[in-house]
RNA sequence: GGGCGCGUAGCUCAGUUGGUUAGAGCGCAUCCCUGAUAAGGAUGAGGUCCCAAGUUCGAAUCUUGGCGCGCCCA
């Protein structure tokens, strides 16, 4: 039997109490092993970082990366869902700096090294217990125990095994990166470092003449008018970059006697800046300047390498440097239109010397030139300026320049500039830093191939920012110098400079000669408690060195950079099971990935670290190799389909004077109507979003899942607001909860058992599932087809739902399946309970009754199942009370261990549907007539007349009267044919069915119906089912289905139109009506009154009325029966029962006081 | 500056392949129902579908350009 149900529900609290039954059951193991031997549905976790506190946007992805696992497992997969912990990376110093009150390398070089790591090792898990409280009461179900966690032994070895295989196929290499560098402190920053510290300056802008040199060498009459901001670059220089496409000018200058060149477009500007006329001679566009030479200004290497030239690919050979490119970075917003280009100290310069190296063969190219040392002075090169500090040695160059007749102009730039943001007067100078780079621009095309397999969404992924961003692929740089990472497995001869990469920490201490694991034992002295994994880590490992194999006597020593993590998260289809070391099983079962769900930032972060990878590493069949152990997979890519979440923003309101509230109400409270709606990023130190934690506590998990689910695409950019998941709660929570209260409430006091009813023989334990076949089998039930249309109606309805679900969200369409959800128990709620009420209420044991009940149970118990997935707390409730309280071991033991239906759809009517939506239509345009009219629905009327456009239907709709009348409160219904006296119509073309017969004549075909008398129209459809309609182009022969009909009210009647019908209400009343009115308001008032007295729906009653009225008096006696029928009383009296509380209400215009007494049950 | 995305009711958002009366929820107004009851429901007001041009018999939808916002990159 049922357990009664509080009406008064509390979500967080039910939640609790299901959070408990699921850990004490073990439902969530028990999920998975009873999916053991199934297909399987392979889910990557991408592992949060677990040194902050977890936030809404991490509710968002853990209960997405919930959802489909939670609906595959239903619908017969294994999902192993195996947790993970990002933890290394710079943040994780940051913190741990921020702790120590530190900033700089230097000063944690100072502080050690070694307590540093075991700081950052400290700091990684300090909010452990946040995020697994967090996961837990979310619902998510995942594997937290075993969860990887990328500084483990394994994970680490995993990842040296993948570098050493990609260093041994020469695709880890050393290469410069250009950083923003801080010369005085010896460090780059980071980009968010930089981004701390701009300040506006004026620096010099100086345009220079680059002599072209012609085909003999020798300089000619003719310059390359060039612009740059930082002088102190141009003793670097290396190349003049042109745009292709632009217009370029040839100019004379009489006062120099020589001729230059720039951008067509800017030549009057520079004239003007100048004070000099310049005079065009000629133009041509910037690729016939491409190739052209120039001397430099400063010949610190031109003097050696000016006439270097290098084999190139295509054959031939081509002058290494100083010679003009084309690049499409270069515009006409600033400057001649054509840029200096001193590669060392820009980053697209740099990426233009690389491209220009890869038309070189190996060793030809130009190398990259650099006249400044990291301590931001010239070198010796640059002899005229040697150690001197770069931005100081400005005034000098120019002074320089200007004395050899090369600047053509100096003004001053005003301009946004970083500096050092601990430093704030040093500033910051972009500048080549020796960096580990991976070669994945060579597998750019099979990591497009990929890109293409994969199933993004949105869609719009796969082409745009995502594929964009793969065309745009620069080579990966590696290499961090920090401390806490996975360091780089890469040892080096100190004699030879030759390197080899570690595949593992076995593998080097197999070394010969291996030295320095002491600095581990002995750290494990000092610190008994210290963890394992850190032994492959900083600063231990560096301390490893051992026998080198190319010069004998020599070291092998590490070098000392550590990676970046993102290759770590990438890393993790392998490394979370320590691949090829351990679990090549586990490994081969678990990839790829079938679904990954993370926000759009993670375009360039795991989403690309994982696809790039993969590819490198297992793309390559040609590279497949057993002895590496690399794995060979017909399907590379490491996840099929990827749900890109939006971001999300949070919406607050904010006083006049700029206080925050969370909500509107405390907003409004203190500041009346004068505040204002915010929306905008989530922020913690603005506080302008609620925790997760009180969403929790408030509304529940449940709320807030499915407003998640059901609010929006999961990619949109999403508003987190406490007001949208609170609505959540009527909406969809409740909603459910009224149906399913009202169910238990009935079922109880009918005694309806639906275990009794289902035979317990042929059960084994937990076998049953409840789905409606099984149900059908309940002694009393009866087969769908035989119950009522309103039955079969629903349970059409809950088939269709569950088919078109289950495509859904097969489909990743989550928000689409909600929709489809909330549709459905929109109709149960607001259709199918409303008018099934008489039904439950009826005291008669009838097989109406019983049809109610099983119609009503199969509906919730399939709903539970339904909405399992989405919100989980609700859906176990309903099924422990609905299932398992009456059929205890007999039936699944959660919800979560049932199979997702699918949905029957021999039992979905089309046509059911179709004539059930004119029936709600009927009563909607019913009561927006009575409406209108003002005549309450209690006043019942004579009658309606419905005229139809379409009267397909038409029998059908006769025998539903019954619901009409009932809903409406009307005494009859008639279909009338004509009724030209209140409608009048028009007929339309049917446009998508004429548009493509008819194309430009629809305009006139049109008009001539418009022009026509739809009532001759009509006569002529009725008889011949056609006419012909006479237009400007010929005479156009048109059927019932090429027009459409359409009804209009005429004025002056209480009457509501729809589409295809109008219906129109009889206003007549007679005395026998407005009696009945009067009953019905009586009924009304006891009930209410029963309310007040808080009395049970089944107490039997006497009934006292005390009226003047004897029209009021004489409604009772006619409908006395009627009355005491619907109040459940036994006796009605004119008269006041004593010891009683009465009420006193108004009907048709006077007092009526009615008494209640609790009627002692006879016998 | 480039790439991507988005502009639909007061708010938050839907809108299938172009089809002629553009939808939902909330809020608001009016009201109904009440044996689901500290619920439920109906009706209504509210829209130049950002702007402009084009394609088309027909555009919220397709194309182009502009404006505005967001994100990423520079």
């Amino acid at each position: 039997m049922f357990n009664p149900v509080r009406s008064n529900v509390r979500f967080p609290e039910l939640e609790e109490q299901v959070l408990k039954f699921w850990d004490s059951r073990e439902i969530y193991e028990k999920s998975l092993q009873a999916r053991a031997n199934a297909e399987k549905f392979v889910f990557y976790e991408g592992p949060p970082t677990a040194n902050g506190l977890p936030h809404p946007g991490h509710c968002l992805t853990r209960a997405m990366k919930d959802l489909f696992p939670r609906y595959k497992t239903m619908r017969g997969f294994r999902c192993e869902r195996k947790g993970g912990w990002d933890t290394h990376g710079l943040p994780v110093e940051v913190e741990v700096c921020k702790e120590l009150g530190i900033h700089s390398k230097e000063e944690i070089e100072d502080f050690g090294v070694e307590p540093f790591i075991h700081r950052c090792m400290e700091s990684v898990f300090r909010y452990t217990r946040e995020w697994e409280n967090l996961t837990k009461r979310l619902g998510f179900w995942i594997h937290l125990e075993d969860a990887y966690v990328t500084y483990h032994q394994s994970y680490v070895e995993s990842v040296w095994w993948s570098l050493k295989t990609l260093f041994d196929r020469g695709l880890l290499f050393q290469g410069h990166k250009i950083v923003w560098w801080w010369a005085q402190g010896g460090t780059a920053l980071s980009s968010g470092e930089v981004g701390q510290g701009y300040r506006t300056v004026d620096d010099p802008s100086v345009y220079v003449r680059f002599p072209l040199l012609d085909d003999a060498g020798e300089e000619s009459d003719t310059d390359l008018l060039v612009w740059t901001t930082t002088p102190w670059t141009l003793p670097s220089n290396q190349f003049a970059a042109v745009h292709s496409d632009l217009d370029y000018a040839v100019v004379r200058d009489e006062e120099l006697g020589r001729k230059l060149i720039v951008a067509t477009a800017l030549v009057e500007q520079i004239a003007g800046k100048a004070k000099r006329e310049l005079t065009v001679e000629s133009t041509l566009k910037g690729s016939e300047l491409v190739g052209r030479r120039y001397r430099p200004p400063f010949d610190y290497y031109y003097k050696d390498q000016g006439q270097t030239q290098g084999e190139l690919i295509a054959g031939g050979k081509q002058h290494v440097a100083w010679r003009v490119l084309a690049a499409d970075f270069v515009t006409i917003d600033s400057g001649t239109g054509l840029v200096h280009e001193a590669p060392a100290f820009g980053e697209v310069d740099h990426d233009l010397l690389m491209s220009e190296q890869t038309r070189f063969q190996a060793g030809e190219g130009p190398h990259l030139i650099c006249a400044v040392g990291p301590d931001g002075k010239f070198t010796q090169q640059a002899s005229d300026f040697a150690d001197r500090w770069v931005k100081e040695a400005d005034k000098d160059i120019c002074r320089n320049l200007r004395e050899r007749g090369l600047l053509f102009l100096q003004e001053q730039y005003r301009h946004e500039y970083p500096f050092c943001w601990r430093a704030d007067q040093d500033p910051l100078i972009q500048y080549p830093r020796k960096s580990w780079f991976i070669r994945t621009t060579a597998f750019k095309d099979s990591m497009l191939a990929n890109n293409a397999k994969i199933n993004w969404l949105p869609e719009h992924i796969r082409e745009g920012r995502f594929g964009n961003f793969l065309e745009a692929n620069v080579d990966w740089a590696l290499s961090r110098e920090r401390y806490w990472g996975t360091p780089l497995p890469i040892w080096r001869c100190q004699e030879t400079g030759k390197m080899e990469a570690i595949g593992s920490y076995e593998e080097l201490l197999a070394k010969p000669g291996v030295s320095g694991l002491e600095a581990w034992e002995q750290s494990k002295e000092r610190h008994p408690n210290i963890s394992e994994h850190l032994k492959v880590h900083k600063p231990y490992v560096d301390e490893i060195t051992y026998d080198s194999p190319y010069a004998p006597g020599a070291h092998m020593r590490r070098v000392p950079d550590v990676i970046d993590c993102w290759y770590d998260s990438g890393a993790m289809p392998f490394a979370q099971w320590g691949y090829p070391h351990t679990g090549k099983e586990q490994f081969a079962d678990q990839f790829p990935a079938d679904f990954i769900s993370e926000a759009l930032d993670q375009t360039r972060g795991w989403f690309y670290s994982q696809l790039a990878i993969s590819t490198l590493l297992f793309g390559d069949q040609s590279q497949d190799d057993p002895q590496r152990g690399t794995l060979k997979t017909e399907y590379p890519h490491p996840y099929r389909t990827c749900i890109v979440l939006g971001l999300m923003n949070t919406e607050w309101y904010e006083s006049p004077d700029g206080e925050r509230y969370l909500t509107e109400d405390e907003c409004r409270a203190k500041h009346a109507d004068k505040y204002t709606k915010r929306v905008g990023k989530m922020s913690k130190q603005l506080r302008n979003y609620p925790e997760p934690n009180q969403i929790f506590d408030k509304y529940g998990a449940d709320a807030l899942r499915w407003f998640f689910f059901a609010n929006q695409p999961p990619w949109t950019s999403i508003v987190y607001s406490e007001r949208s998941i609170k609505e959540v709660i009527p909406e969809f929570m409740l909603r459910l909860w009224n149906v399913y209260n009202f169910f238990v409430e009935y079922a109880r006091i009918d005694n309806f058992n639906p275990a009794e009813e289902l035979g317990a023989n042929e059960a084994e334990l937990g076998s049953y599932q409840l789905d409606g076949n099984q149900l059908v089998c309940g002694a009393t039930a009866r087969n769908w087809e035989d119950r009522n249309e309103l039955d079969r109606w629903i349970i059409s309805e809950l088939n269709r739902t569950a088919a078109g679900v289950v495509a859904k969200m097969d489909a990743y369409e989550n928000f689409n399946a909600a929709a489809l959800l909330k549709e459905f128990l929109d109709a149960l709620s607001n259709w199918y309970v409303r008018r099934s009420r008489d039904r439950f209420w009826s005291n008669e044991e009838s097989q109406e009754k019983c049809d109610a009940y099983w119609t009503l149970y199969e509906c919730l118990l399939t709903t539970a199942k339904l909405i399992a997935p989405f919100t989980p707390f609700i859906a176990e409730e309903l099924w422990q009370n609905l299932a398992c309280a009456p059929f205890g071991q007999r039936t699944r033991e959660s919800v979560h261990l049932c199979d997702y239906p699918t949905g029957n759809t021999s039992l979905v009517d089309n046509e059911l549907s179709e004539r059930m939506a004119l029936v709600r239509e009927i009563v909607s345009l019913g009561r927006a007539a009575r409406m209108n009219a003002s005549l309450k629905v209690r006043q019942p009327l004579s009658e309606i007349d419905v005229v139809l456009a379409d009267r397909t239907h038409l029998d059908w709709l006769r025998e539903q009267d019954g619901l009409i009348r009932q809903e409406l409160n009307v005494k009859a219904i008639d279909y009338p044919r004509a009724a030209d006296d209140y409608i009048s119509y028009t007929v339309t073309p049917n446009f998508p069915r004429l548009g493509p017969r008819l194309g430009k004549q629809l305009p006139q075909v049109k008009k001539a119906l418009a022009d026509a008398d739809p009532a001759t129209l009509l006569k002529q459809l009725e008889a011949a089912g056609k006419f012909v309609l006479a237009t400007d182009g010929g005479e156009v022969e048109l059927n019932s289905e090429d027009v459409q009909v359409r009804l209009n009210a005429r004025e002056g009647w209480a009457a509501a139109q729809g589409s295809g019908m109008v219906v129109v209400l009889n206003t007549e009343l007679n005395p026998e009506l407005i009696a009945e009115g009067h009953a019905r308001d009586i009924i009304r008032a006891v009930q209410d009154h029963r309310k007040e007295l808080k009395l049970e729906y089944t107490d039997r009653i006497h009934v006292g009325l005390v009226t003047d009225t004897e029209e009021i008096r004489d409604a009772v006696e006619q409908f006395r029966d009627y009355i005491m029928q619907e109040t459940l009383a036994l006796r009605i009296d004119f008269e006041s029962i004593e010891n009683t509380e009465p009420t006193t209400v108004k009907i048709a215009g006077s007092d009526v006081t009615i008494s209640i007494q609790v009627a002692v049950e006879a016998g």
